[in-house]
DNA sequence: CTTTTTGCAAACCCTTTGCAAGACA
DNA sequence: TGTCTTGCAAAGGGTTTGCAAAAAG
């Protein structure tokens, strides 16, 4: 742990933990704030941020969105309904480095590594869909 | 072609087509104002926004950054300088089928695509790079 | 005592939107 | 004509930043 050991960053990461699925720095921010309303919504950005440069959260960077936080640090693939903007954890087998390989070499660039992100319709806006044309039906 | 054929849109996608390296909707702006100063930048959004739903044009969500325009519109992957910020094609075989099915499987969503993006150092900061190391020893 | 972090507000970037005027078909 | 598109400016979402005060080590 390289920063300093204060009160709000307790709190943050121990909101971050609690929360469920992927939260935005924003709905962190929201729950931080049902309990400690005197902390500031750039100190959750900040260290959300800090945490995740650090490697104790990770981060995951959403095409079109907002950056979602995640309370497990080791990377995994994720999937975003296009209908509601959910994002879920998709638990397939990373991508292999012949994968990075191939792309150094048709790039030139040194590959540092990547993000793989599905687009889909979650289960609860596929429902939404059935019951909207059953009743137009 | 769906929509209506407008000189503001012949202007904007020859200038997407006539600028290299994937710009961003402000830099084609930049670019359409240069010779013709008349136009605003929400017609350059909207149009290229348009142009990409018609499928005309691609556009590549990048994360963390602003959205970028292809003049090629069939589907490839990106790397990312972490560096300066450049995009680059990566032209290496799609993932197949299989991918998306699997990624179906492990989180029940219907999945309809998915973006893979590299982020890396481009040769021009892999220069760069060495010849700070050179000056530093 | 020095350095980092906080809280606040303002600034920032990228993009979309409301609306009246103008251009297309 | 009826409808789509434009241009402008303003608003919007998400995030970062400058700064003085407070807290950590």
């Amino acid at each position: 742990m390289s920063g300093r050991n204060t009160v709000q960053r307790e709190i943050i990461e121990g909101e971050l933990r609690r929360l469920a699925n992927h939260p935005t720095a924003d709905e962190v921010y929201e729950a931080v704030r049902a309990g400690h309303p005197s902390i500031g919504k750039a100190t959750v950005y900040r260290t959300l941020g800090r945490l995740s440069e650090e490697g104790e959260i990770g981060r995951v960077r959403i095409n079109n969105g907002a950056d979602r936080f995640d309370h497990r640090a080791f990377s995994h693939y994720h999937v975003r309904c296009t209908c509601c903007g959910r994002v879920d954890d998709v638990m397939i087998p990373l991508l292999g480095d012949d994968v990075n390989e191939a792309a150094a070499r048709a790039s030139g660039y040194v590959i540092s590594g990547h993000t793989l992100q599905f687009d889909g319709v979650c289960p609860a806006c596929q429902m939404a869909e059935k019951n909207e044309e059953a009743l137009t039906a």
